[in-house]
DNA sequence: CATCGAGTTCAAAAAAAATTGAACTATAGG
DNA sequence: CCTATAGTTCAATTTTTTTTGAACTCGATG
């Protein structure tokens, strides 16, 4: 037998509030459209003081290894965290990157911009059907709808810099 | 027969550009985290000269009543159209309110703002569970990441009304 | 250089979200 | 009042998204 009075510490299952946080976190990512699970693994490295392996992530989460190598793949593009050394060699470890700026920022640029990119390119189709439907004052109104999303299109790139400053430490 | 050389004008199906509009809408509300059908819905009413119906919407988008109806019922909170009278007085017709500022703001103060306030809830909640677990350096830890996520929450309230402001002509 | 196991991939399954449609409510017109 | 129809609601269905888990890759180790 090998349970002494020192419980194993890394396969028991969360307390409280290690719960709660990651309860908070699942909820949260849901705001960005994002799967449960990235913001479970999220929180769970947040409230975690020492760095967690992926199996750690599976056995305290209950998540299969399939979701939380693709979580960890998810949070990697934002840079949500750090790979560092522990205590078992052959495992890589994560310890959450707590910069609220890094992970706006990750978000804006991995999910975000691609949007706002695809958009200015489909607003630019659209520039070219304008002219193919209805009469003139069709015409006229179709144009400046069209306009009009150019200027939001705008709007939107010039607030993403914007944001990240207000968030810059 | 009824069918001359005038086609029916408010059945016919949408033109390459209100096609074209429409789906831009509908991928576009999918980064807020909304349905298909309520981009749909207000893309095609963005692009509308005339004023709409819940029939046309219906229609011309090929969707359901129940699915205007409850797309119609969300945009409304959101204070995305005006309705006005329009050529059946037994009808309601809706008309895109095209201000950026209203759709975020109405975002902000339906969408956003809801979750930040049951956030609140729950740090505080997070507040009275540090204490129960661990010794006084895990404590303190726990601590120290309360009090971060609090500092988060504060600068995602402060940032809205300055995306409001940025978004206001 | 064969084996072990950490981590990845992806088709299938499960879960969650969106949509439908039929029953319902409400209101205007006769 | 009665009827017709615009619009709402919500349980059932469909569609989409997320998760799982087994097969796989890859690199370290004996």
């Amino acid at each position: 037998m090998q349970d002494n009075a020192v419980p194993d510490d890394e396969s028991k299952s969360l307390v409280e509030i290690e719960k709660q946080v990651v309860s908070l976190f699942a909820d949260g990512v849901r705001v960005a459209g994002l799967p449960r699970s990235i913001g479970e693994i999220y929180g769970l490295l947040f409230i975690s003081r020492e760095p967690l392996s992926l199996d750690d992530l599976v056995k305290r989460l209950g998540i299969s290894k399939g979701s939380a190598s693709q979580g960890l793949k998810f949070l990697r593009t934002l840079g949500a965290f750090r790979e560092v050394a522990g205590p078992d060699a052959r495992r890589t470890y994560f310890e959450a990157d707590i910069k609220l700026k890094k992970l706006v920022g990750g978000f804006i640029r991995e999910q975000l911009r691609p949007h706002l990119d695809s958009g200015k390119d489909r607003i630019k189709v659209l520039e070219t059907e304008v002219m193919k439907e209805g009469d003139a004052a069709q015409q006229a109104f179709y144009e400046e709808r069209v306009k009009k999303l150019e200027r939001w299109l705008k709007q939107a790139k010039l607030l993403m810099p914007l944001v990240q400053r207000v968030l810059g430490e």
